[in-house]
DNA sequence: GTCTATATTTCGATAGAC
DNA sequence: GTCTATCGAAATATAGAC
């Protein structure tokens, strides 16, 4: 194992945690690649080495970003013993300062969003991503309407994504102000979606 | 009235108008305020003039879109019949081109949430603006379930809230994906919140 | 109030040494 | 692979004529 790989290794870690935390807080436009460079205590010939530029770096940082959402949503969930538990701790981990990516996790979850929106080859990646999303929620939530008695859902994916929906909603208004929205309002506006294709 | 005074409100109109586009089809950040200034047809210096810069002319879209959007929940609402139309009709209005703002309006409406993310200035008025929203959706909401004999809302508000998170969170999956999400996945889940409030 | 022209700064990207 | 130095382009903002 050569120290040459290892900190190849880390600057590229750097180089992207920096890139998430300062596109998130500040946007991707309002960020100057060196920057970036300076906040992972690089310089830019490193970053263009490793990327080629802003937009490889932010391309890395989506293909990271997508490993890493697809856990989060699985875990805190799974510790609840109830649904209303577990509810909760999705609307918790919706609105909560995560761990690697802070109190912007959200603003970078909007950042994202947005380019997608404008960039057709970003919008593949990042709708495959919710499909993932979807798909690795719909499962559980299923499995937990079961144990409730409230019947199995028809179509757990569409509510998935349909609880998505309300989840990032409603972050967004709690965002702007916490005391729009209780926690209990939304846990059970979450409980109306699930029962509602609960048969 | 002065001819000066026509001139002027129309370029302040026009470079208002010229920013909601290219501000929501690239960004803030990726837009310059010469490219603001060719696309209404006038020039940089008027832009300062009008509005100081870049960021006066933000805040001034922002005050138009305040209250252009108060107006634009309600209109076509009103035209349908039952609530399954009425919010068939919500949901029409969040995903189809709006007739002053193009099909860009969604990417407008989190451009601009992103900014207020990041201001403290922008929060509060788009606050506001959210807080103004619920209320004038809650009124007409809570009449509908009372028209289909479903009572009254507990809390007519707080369930709007709930509708604008889940018609936003489902617009932005839609935009990636227009085949992950149905119209009646959709309706239904509006109604599944809307019932649930219902006693 | 609006336009032309420009000063000043900053950005993205590259070349070459190590 | 990484760093230093730098070029060319583009951005913000201003000054002055009309």
């Amino acid at each position: 194992m050569a120290t040459q790989d290892q900190r190849k290794a880390e600057t590229r870690s750097r180089l992207i945690a920096a890139a998430a935390d300062l596109f998130a807080t500040k946007g991707f436009h309002a960020v100057s690649a060196e920057a970036v460079a300076e906040a992972a205590e690089r310089t830019t010939g490193a970053l263009y080495s490793h990327f080629g530029g802003k937009d490889g770096l932010l391309l890395a940082l989506v293909d990271e970003w997508l490993e890493e959402s697809a856990q989060r949503i699985n875990t805190g969930v799974e510790a609840s013993a109830d649904l209303q538990g577990r509810l909760r701790s999705l609307w918790g981990d919706a609105i909560a300062p995560h761990e690697e990516y802070g109190d912007s996790w959200l603003l970078l979850e909007f950042e994202l969003w947005l380019h997608a929106a404008r960039d057709a080859a970003f919008a593949e990646d990042l709708a495959e991503r919710y499909a993932q999303r979807r798909h690795e929620l719909g499962l559980p939530l299923g499995a937990w309407t079961g144990d409730e008695g409230l019947g199995r859902l028809r179509h757990p994916e569409r509510t998935a994504g349909l609880v998505i929906a309300l989840l990032l909603g409603a972050a967004m208004q709690y965002r702007l102000d916490p005391a729009s929205l209780s926690s209990d309002d939304v846990v059970a506006g979450l409980r109306a979606l699930i029962e509602g294709d609960a048969k």
